[in-house]
DNA sequence: CGACCAATTTGGTCAGACCAATTCTAACTG
DNA sequence: CAGTTAGAATTGGTCTGACCAAATTGGTCG
């Protein structure tokens, strides 16, 4: 996954995994970076490269007597992507916090967006929608599709804020669910709603009414993906998805 | 600022601020590892580890041959802090879109708060609510208590991805706005009618009342941030704000 | 002008060393 | 025996200098 091939990504890979294994108690101090070099066979400037790394994302605090592990709540958002991968089936209440807030946010682009559309954009926007309605039917075509007006519509919000946090999550989730092999199930009579439904707001600029669809479609995602995921779940019967969210 | 008292994070400090004034193009090649050593009169490790650094925060990107400059729009959100502070007063464009995304997630959290509160929390709410309005008047105490709020409703939504979003941002930002002595001035009717909403969105359990008013206050906060910041800007007459979303 | 090869540069890693601050240990003291 | 304190061991921060493989560069040759 994250091995850029370099040693002190892949150390700090490993660390990062065992720490959001919850294998080091909150505040515990790491093993010394002599030690790590140590057990990984590596050098204490390789362990210090990586270390370096953990502290950006929020992990650890290093300082003189120690490098500390933090509390996981404490960290940046990009070890959501680790975090869901450190079991076989993400955690489906993750899962599902992450769509709501996926969510929201694109509805949010969706509202600027269409608040200040020039009308060329607006046109390429009814484009794309009209576009979607077609495939209905082909589910990798319409994920495509659906992302691409996703991204259309984040390009005419410019909203950076946004976008960062977009980039993030999107790295962190998307490519998981991907390797996951976990495809949700969308009806076709959903998509033709959502279509509908966003022809209409494009039509009379009803920003609001755009948001609220998107907001109505990942909600529609979510149920989508609980399931497919259930189903996956089914299949590694044994070790219950413990629960991530204590301390 | 980000002096962690180590010369590899001030390097990584100097060298994010470069990168965020455009110093360097998109795509650009960094000066070597070697160079940057004579540079700052640093070993090479230290600059290793600062690079490291900047490459978990998405602003550039490390391989052999050189470390190339990466577009501001792929990096983690956790460069936004910086960005807003490169410049003697914050752009106001950057603030907005800012308070905006945190309104929509803030208004996320309430809604899933509302939603899922026990009885004991929904009781706590309405008290601090309760005192909320009492407070009217003293700026520093509404605001205080206004956090609590917030922080609060984040603890029983208690959606980790957002939770997360909002450590960054709020890390970034607030303290940031503080620094900067830009302080809001928001009127005491305006804050009186938020109360109210929010005790009728508490007393009925209207989550979508509630995610509505917190939506409203912060489009609030946005003109009287914004305001704040023209004010702030009087006074430094002289360099314009320029565009940071430009490529 | 374009393809190709060699010299140089660049990042990745290692080993060994020194310092200052923290942490640990154990002796010392009331 | 509890509390304090001085010294030893540990730990992170940094530096120097070295070697390798991959990439870049520059010049040469068809």
């Amino acid at each position: 996954m994250s091995a850029n091939s370099t040693i002190s990504h892949e150390i700090a890979s490993l660390l990062r995994d065992e720490i959001l294994r919850s294998q080091y108690r909150r505040g515990e101090r790491l093993p010394s970076e002599r030690d790590l070099a140590a057990r990984f066979n590596a050098s204490r400037g390789a362990v210090r490269e990586a270390l370096s790394q953990l502290e950006q994302l929020g992990l650890i605090r290093i300082l003189p007597g120690g490098a500390r592990v933090q509390a996981i709540d404490a960290a940046s958002i990009a070890i959501l992507g680790p975090l869901m991968a450190v079991n076989d089936v993400p955690d489906p209440l993750l899962v599902d916090q992450f769509l709501q807030t996926f969510g929201a946010l694109a509805a949010l682009t969706a509202r600027s967006a269409i608040n200040k559309a020039s009308n060329e954009e607006m046109r390429n926007l009814q484009g794309m929608v009209e576009r979607l309605g077609k495939l209905a039917g082909d589910f990798g075509a319409v994920q495509a599709q659906w992302r691409e007006l996703l991204e259309y519509l984040a390009t005419v919000a410019d909203n950076l804020v946004v976008r960062l946090i977009g980039n993030d999550l999107k790295a962190q989730f998307v490519e998981q669910m991907m390797n996951l092999g976990i495809n949700p199930v969308m009806k076709p009579a959903t998509i033709k709603q959502l279509v509908n439904s966003l022809k209409l707001a494009l039509a009379s600029k009803d920003a609001e009414l755009a948001a609220t669809t998107i907001q109505m479609h990942f909600d529609d995602l979510r149920t989508a993906v609980s399931e497919a995921i259930s189903l996956k779940q089914a299949s590694y019967q044994k070790q219950a998805v413990s629960g991530l969210a204590g301390q």
